[in-house]
DNA sequence: CCTAAAGCTTCTTGTTACAGGAAGGTAAAG
DNA sequence: CTTTACCTTCCTGTAACAAGAAGCTTTAGG
């Protein structure tokens, strides 16, 4: 199938199935009369499995992994264990600093009266030395 | 003084003041004979103002409304409040989002024994429908 | 006084993961 | 035969800088 239908059946747009195929990613067959690119069954089992795992917040590089762990029957699941926990520890540190980033800007948003006023404790403090 | 001492001073990198140079952020004078950056305290000032902003999450664009609205004296405490307010709730979304994330990816840690099989469920998550 | 090191300049390229659009070939339908 | 839909490649833009090359300038030391 072409790519407008690759890319239906994977929830992708054309542009970004193009982009897998341009990095290597997903290669599609192409069709030595018209080089319009050909997509098999198991081509779109691929790019969907991609799409979760962009979802899931894996980068390209990782899905990459992910994609040739998934390929190889015999790989022990430890790999595939380790990428996801890595991944965790990852998001669970950016959770941490957004809720610290989080609470300060809560708070200067509360002590700032946001009326016609000019006085304005979140300049303030964006301003002061700590 | 110079971008080296600047950058020094606010916290920044020499490449980064560079590019707010650059981008017309925070422009320094050029003496004309050398053609070196020349910062001065009102700089090095707007400098750290902006590292802090940066630091609080906001893009470079609210940094320029930030800046202009802390260098402007009558503006309403309002127009920066509802720029911070804005900012809160976007950072609200992405911690929802990232919260998600986690605890799919949590459970599917979980359910995989990470050992020397092959069986991985992980793997089979991102390769079924759901 | 000369030299080496440190500091400065501009310019180009790379990063991430695509989106948008131009210019042009192809295919299917009426 | 023409319109319309799809496809192609190639170029540019995004955010916010980092890295590095090639080449001045300034400063400190022997």
């Amino acid at each position: 199938m072409n790519i407008g239908q690759a890319a239906k059946m994977s929830g992708l747009t054309i542009k970004t199935v193009r982009y897998y195929d341009n990095i290597g990613l997903v290669m599609a067959y192409q069709d030595p009369e018209n080089q319009y690119r050909v997509y098999s069954k198991d081509d779109i089992a691929k790019l969907q499995f991609i799409g979760r795992a962009r979802r899931f917040g894996f980068s390209i590089q990782e899905c990459r992994e992910l994609l040739s762990l998934y390929q190889d029957k015999n790989r022990p699941s430890r790999e595939v264990k380790e990428l996801t926990l890595g991944k965790l520890s990852k998001i669970d540190n950016k959770l941490e600093e957004l809720r610290n980033l989080r609470n300060q800007l809560y708070y200067l948003s509360k002590s700032c009266s946001g009326d016609h006023r000019p006085d304005c404790p979140i300049l303030d403090a964006l301003a002061s030395e700590n």
